[in-house]
DNA sequence: GGAGCGTCGTTGACCCCGCAACGAGTCGGG
DNA sequence: CCCGACTCGTTGCGGGGTCAACGACGCTCC
């Protein structure tokens, strides 16, 4: 295979029809984490990053987390997590607990009532992805869509800073 | 076909193997959308939203379109499409026009310095679409995912409202 | 032809996020 | 030791978004 350095499909102009897959691509993201966040917040109050944020620490060791790690699980800046944190911890759902290892540092880790709220919510949510997504998708192109988001989430995320 | 109500892939519990292909798309989007927006920012001074604005306009009969059209074609709320428009009017980008056959609505319109700024910003967009999109993903999957992302952003749109 | 209802875009209040600056804590070298 | 340089999480500020309420206008029907 060629390591041509970067892209190299070709230098690519506005109505290159090759476009279509990525105007198809938006439009999906949108319309389906639209979809999503509507239905959480009518069901259970609870926006998506919220839902999400609880679902990454459910998932964690300890149900706990350095609030580093969780602004990059959740794509978010250092404040960001911060104050989605604050609201999560008002609302009970998790508290914050000093770090044994790093005085300075901070970590959150999910209540009994945090458990609980996401595994109320939980059905709404996998409901939605079976629904708006997996649905739509037939059953022989969903390794072709893993593989090619996959690739996609790691070329964006890998390629940091240098070229 | 089965007209079965919605999604019946299968009820869909949580660590279900069918959640990675989702996971990968939202992975994907974030940090594709992140990073063109990243890129227009820092060379043309123009968030993601503010470009593809005008990319809209420009394909518009006339570069012009009304404001809640464009606010549907942008994902956005009519008050967002407004503020968006403001900036983009303070910017002198594009102009507000009172539309000819209904007097309370309101047009944008691509002004010149609109069409120039856009034409000198396509180049980092197309680039970063090439290299972070399209050079991931495999010639030969491009038009299922074309098909596949169709696919859900239709359905994600389409089943407006009632089950 | 005016009354009532729906639609269009804007505005005010509020929410959520990123950036830059900060205080607190860690770590390595003199 | 202790002093600088770095890292961690929080906070002030401002940008950008939604929702609800509003004024202006179009439409229908009596």
């Amino acid at each position: 295979m060629p390591t041509l350095a970067t892209s190299q499909v070709q230098p690519l102009t506005p109505r290159d029809p090759r476009l279509a897959p990525w105007r198809a691509f938006v439009m999906a993201q949108a319309h389906v984490s639209r979809r999503l966040d509507e239905d959480l917040r009518a069901e259970h109050g609870l926006s998506l990053q919220e839902y999400v944020a609880l679902l990454i620490l459910v998932e964690a060791p300890d149900h706990r987390l350095r609030m580093g790690r969780l602004a990059e699980l959740l794509t978010l800046s250092k404040s960001g997590a911060t104050r989605l944190i604050d609201r999560l911890v008002d609302d009970g759902l998790v508290g914050r607990v000093t770090c044994s290892s790093d005085l300075r540092g901070a970590e959150a880790a999910l209540t009994e009532a945090g458990v609980a709220r996401l595994r109320t919510a939980a059905p709404t949510h996998l409901r939605g992805i079976a629904e708006y997504f997996l649905s739509a998708i037939d059953a022989e192109d969903i390794p072709v869509v893993e593989r090619t988001m996959r690739a996609v989430g790691d070329r964006a995320c890998g390629t940091r800073g240098r070229a």
